[in-house]
DNA sequence: TGATTACCTATCGTATACAATCTTACGTGG
DNA sequence: CCACGTAAGATTGTATACGATAGGTAATCA
């Protein structure tokens, strides 16, 4: 599809899955330099990913205190799922309005992996297929920039699952899903915005108390998975060597 | 209101001013030096300034060549004014539910302007006032996401309507805001909604041809107004010196 | 022992330096 | 006279260097 993929995107997009599936979890710190190093660049483009998912609403910059992963308000959170349900009201529209046997093969492909994730009980996995499953949705509708704004408004959700949702609920209602698929392939438009609303409702609904134990762990440790090659330590570019000072950076606050 | 906008803020009001009032057309090149020659700071800060230029749609970056403000395409222009549709719906919706006499008076205080400024003839101040209505609107939904959205989506109009619109009918008929405000004042939603959609119906509309003559300046002289000092021919950083070299930037393709 | 202050490290903000690449202009050959 | 290749210049991409500042730590004093 795209091809190639640049490093900045490639350390976004493993930031953003990060902070996205948990692995990063709100309030961490991002400091710079290191992030440099686990994906091998200067902090010049680290800077640059960072305003990306900054504007995301996924990280907070600016004082000059490191990068953390971002804690959404209260008014963050419900803001976000207002909108949210406005975006996607308009996406059923014109999904429904474009609809074609391609749209629904592909959400059903979807969904198959949804009920599969679940069936396997990887938590990640699930809550990332959960937000793919209305991107996917909102690409549907021919319209990149509400294309842009949906996948924006998701991230932004995902972070307030993060805070205040519960632990590990995060499976999204796979019926939910199934059922907002039936309407639309139905053109039903009525219902299935009836159905959206109710779905965002009960994710939204997710938003009460969830603290969670912290277990601090090495920044390296977290994002390993999600750093190209597995790792970060090997592939520097031959400076700063020696035991390269991952420590403890989560915060515990 | 805000204590301290940074330099980076300014130049990017700054830009975005320049753009939304058509100083500077779509096409024109910014390189990155000059721009930074003309506010007083380096590439490093101007480039942050055009990412955000750039996430908002208003220029392009990327593929070695210069910035250039955007040239949206007409399949973006319908985007644009879809989105924004299903937004300041949204948007109506919310402002309705927390309406009160100093949302009124602000809004009254508004049209007042941009009725003088009609008057007046002064198109740049008409297009961009024209333009925060919208964004006053938003902003008194008191979701400060759908806020942004708006902002944005309101900019990326903005330059549609430079490209695709007709060179001066841009007063976004003042008439319609008036009634706008009626409709909400009333807590009438339906006719506002409708009222809404008639405008931005009628907004769009003007996305027909639109060939403006090209009448080549330098980027100092479309900038001087939007630079802080009022040009950028002062307070360099000592360093550069002599005449500016800034020639022909125009881009008259 | 507890609070306070001075220092010191971590980290960011900004500017500059260097390398890569595109654009443009010019000269040469058909 | 036009097409094409080459070289010089302009412009961006990336890395590094330097200065400023916040937060923590340890030493000091009551």
């Amino acid at each position: 599809m795209s091809g190639k993929p640049s490093r900045i995107d490639q350390a976004y997009t493993a930031l953003k899955s990060a902070i996205i599936e948990q692995a990063l979890r709100p309030g961490d710190k991002l400091p710079e330099d290191e992030v440099g190093q686990l994906f091998s660049m200067s902090r010049t483009l680290v800077r640059q990913v960072f305003s990306r998912l900054n504007a995301e609403g996924l990280i907070e910059i600016g004082g000059k205190r490191p990068a953390t992963v971002a804690i959404p308000s209260l008014d963050d959170a419900v803001a976000a799922f207002e909108v949210r349900q406005a975006l996607e009201r308009e996406v059923i529209t014109l999904v429904i309005k474009r609809w074609n046997p391609e749209h629904k093969a592909a959400l059903e492909a979807h969904l198959a992996r949804e009920i599969e994730a679940a069936k396997a009980g990887s938590a990640p996995m699930s809550i990332r297929l959960a937000g793919e499953f209305h991107t996917l949705l909102a690409e549907m509708s021919g319209n990149p920039l509400l294309s842009r704004f949906v996948s924006d408004v998701v991230s932004r959700c995902s972070v307030v699952l993060a805070v205040y949702g519960r632990p590990h609920s995060a499976d999204c209602g796979v019926h939910e899903h199934r059922d907002i698929i039936d309407a639309i392939a139905a053109g039903d438009a009525t219902s299935a915005w009836d159905l959206m609303r109710h779905h965002l409702g009960e994710v939204e609904a997710r938003a009460l108390i969830g603290s969670s134990e912290d277990s601090p762990r090495s920044l390296a440790d977290m994002l390993s998975p999600y750093v190209e090659g597995g790792a970060g330590t090997k592939a520097r570019p031959a400076k700063n060597r020696g035991r390269p000072r991952l420590q403890v950076v989560k915060e515990n606050r």
